[in-house]
DNA sequence: CCTTTTTATCGTATATTTGCGATATACAAC
DNA sequence: GTTGTATATCGCAAATATACGATAAAAAGG
């Protein structure tokens, strides 16, 4: 039981499943904004901006990373992060046609919901 | 501990993380599409198109339901679910525009990710 | 009333997420 | 080398999600 079944779905919707999953916490959205306004910051920054542990802020970017939402460059001792825009817009995209897709394929005979 | 703090952020953020949990599984993306091509369709139907038992299904149903991308209509013993258009295009702009003031505010000084 | 059909909910098992403190690691400065 | 700073990871606890079978509930048909 409890099997995870999410690999048996067609491999675009998983991917926009993850993109859905990384956007899924408030905490993430909070981040981006911070990286975007600032144009990418070290995680001390973030720490500061958000109401969070440094721990559960370094979860919640490793996240983001894995999701390839956001990128790392390491400066010394500390991690400069930044919003990896050629991938969010490809996410967004994603998105953007899933929802046209829907839409285009708007059936008339709907339920009377 | 493992206190849950998504109501200190932000509401918009908040609404936007709830569109992207219905999104973060592939099935309930595959029961979109599902209901957008045929304008909605009970329970049952889902069940067959899917690769997953009943329960399940209800449960992601169940799910959409609670983040208001599905509407439900009782026919007898039969449920019609049909999507909730409005809904659906209002969360659609409010993640478009999340991204859109992200790329506005799009600060050149990133780090060198 | 009894049966059948359909769907929601319950119970259960497991996996994943969320959150924190503590610790390890990596680098810089001295 | 030692100290200090910054961050990732570990370990833990609690919450949530995923999946299924079993059962309950609701309506239609006999």
């Amino acid at each position: 039981m409890a099997v995870n079944k999410k690999q048996v779905f067609d491999p675009q919707d998983q991917a926009l499943s993850i993109f859905g999953k990384a956007l899924a916490h408030p905490a993430r959205l909070a981040i981006l904004k911070v990286l975007a306004e600032r144009g990418g910051c070290i995680c001390g920054e973030l720490v500061d901006a958000l109401p969070l542990a440094q721990s559960t802020v370094s979860q919640h970017l490793k996240e983001l990373r894995e999701a390839s939402l956001v990128l790392v460059n390491l400066e010394g001792p500390r991690s400069c992060y930044c919003i990896n825009w050629p991938a969010v817009e490809k996410a967004v995209d994603g998105m953007k046609e899933f929802f046209k897709q829907l839409e285009e394929q708007k059936n008339p005979n709907a339920c009377k919901g």
